[in-house]
DNA sequence: GGTCCGTCCTGTGGGC
DNA sequence: TGCCCACAGGACGGAC
C-alpha cells in the first residue's frame, strides 16, 4: 500500500523516467480513475495533449507533474490511493488488467515510450489541478525548488520527510486537536503521508498507544512520536517501501522489502521484539480501529487512561 | 469549525 | 466446487 516512502520511491522514478518528454497522445481506458478531473475524461484528455512534463514532486501521498504547454500554470497530478501504480513501458508490452489510462511520450534515448496508470481498487487517480503559491513561499514539495502546490493538495501539511517537520510542528499540530493519537497522524492536515502502517509502526518505536488523547501528549512525547515517523520512514525508504502484494511496485514494476522489517503491523499472535529482547513474552494484538485495523504490544503500549478511539 | 462515519472499489482467503 | 462474507484502507462528503 503506497505511503510516503512509497510514493516518494515512485516520484524518483518518474523524474528519471519521464521528466523532460512530452505527452504525445493519450487513452483513458477508465473514465473512473479521472473522476477527480472536473471536466471529465474528453478534457482530461484534450488538455494533456502535448503537455511537457517538467519536474515529478510529492508532498505527503500527493504526487504531482508540473507543465508546460497549458494556459496557466497546471500540473497532473496523481494519488495512487490502495493500489495505483505508475509504470513506465514499451508501447508492446502486454496490457495489464488493471490499466486505466495510457500515456504515449515523446522518444527519449533508452527510455519505454509510455507512461501507464494501473489501479486495481481505483481509489487513486489522476486529474489536472491548478497550482498557487505556497503560502510561506517556500517549495511546494519534495524534487522541484518550486514554491507552487496544485490547488487539490494545498490542505496538505508538510511531509515527515520535509526539512521543516520536527518536534515542535508536530507537537503544536496534536496539541490543537482533540482526537485519539493515531487519528490524528492519519490527518492529512495534521502531518502528511502517514497511513495505516508507518503510523502503527511509528507508534511501536515511540511506545505509545493509538487511543492516546492527543491534547494530554509531553513534549518528550511527541519527540518519541516525532523521530520514530522519522525514522521509519527513512529506513521503509531506504528498503524501496513496503510491498505485501503486488499492489505496491516502483516505476520498473520492482517491489520492496521493508515488509521484512515490521515490528507490529500484520504481526497479530506472534511475539513482540522489544518485549522478547527484555526477557518478556507479550503478542501483538489487532483490534479493529476505523474501518480497518491496529497492531499494538498491550505491554510496552499501554492503554492510556481517557483513551480516545 | 472540529470530529467522525459511511462510501467508494476489487481481489483474496476462510468458512460452510 | 461454489457461494458468501470479511478484510484490506486513502480521501472525501456529509452528518452531528
Amino acid at each position: 500500500m503506497p505511503e510516503l516512502p512509497e510514493v516518494e520511491v515512485v516520484r524518483r522514478g518518474l523524474d528519471a523516467w519521464v521528466v523532460g518528454r512530452t505527452v504525445r497522445d493519450l487513452e483513458v481506458h477508465d473514465p473512473r480513475s479521472v473522476r477527480r478531473h472536473a471536466g471529465g475524461p474528453a478534457d482530461f484528455a484534450d488538455s494533456l495533449r502535448g503537455t511537457t512534463i517538467r519536474h515529478a514532486v510529492r508532498r505527503g501521498k500527493f504526487l504531482w507533474m508540473p507543465l508546460d504547454g497549458l494556459p496557466e500554470p497546471a500540473a497532473l497530478v496523481a494519488h495512487l490511493g490502495m493500489s495505483g501504480q505508475l509504470l513506465v513501458e514499451e508501447p508492446d508490452a502486454p496490457r495489464e488488467k488493471h490499466l486505466k489510462v495510457r500515456l504515449e511520450l515523446s522518444p527519449a534515448a533508452g527510455k519505454p515510450a509510455e507512461l501507464r496508470f494501473v489501479d486495481q481498487r481505483i481509489f487513486g487517480g489522476l486529474f489536472l489541478s491548478r497550482l498557487r503559491p505556497t503560502p510561506d513561499g517556500g517549495p511546494g514539495g519534495h524534487g522541484a525548488d518550486l514554491p507552487l502546490v496544485p490547488e487539490a493538495a494545498a490542505h496538505i501539511a508538510r511531509d515527515v520527510l520535509d526539512p521543516a517537520f520536527g518536534t515542535d510542528l508536530l507537537h503544536a499540530a496534536l496539541r490543537r486537536r482533540r482526537t485519539g493519537l493515531k487519528r490524528a497522524l492519519l490527518d492529512q492536515g495534521v502531518v502528511s503521508g502517514v497511513g495505516n502502517i508507518y503510523a502503527d509502526e511509528s507508534l511501536w518505536a515511540a511506545r505509545l498507544h493509538y487511543a492516546r488523547p492527543t491534547d494530554t501528549l509531553r513534549r518528550p512525547e511527541t519527540e518519541r512520536v516525532a523521530e520514530a515517523l522519522k525514522d521509519v520512514m527513512a529506513r521503509a525508504l531506504a528498503a524501496g517501501g513496503t510491498s505485501f502484494d503486488s499492489l505496491y511496485v516502483n516505476v520498473n514494476g520492482a517491489s520492496g522489502y521493508f515488509d521484512r522489517s515490521l515490528n507490529a503491523y500484520g504481526r497479530a499472535g506472534r511475539e513482540c521484539p522489544r518485549c522478547t529482547q527484555a526477557g518478556l513474552v507479550s503478542l501483538i494484538r489487532r483490534d479493529p480501529f476505523m474501518g480497518r485495523s491496529s497492531y499494538t504490544c498491550p505491554a510496552c503500549q499501554r492503554t492510556p487512561r481517557n483513551a480516545r478511539y
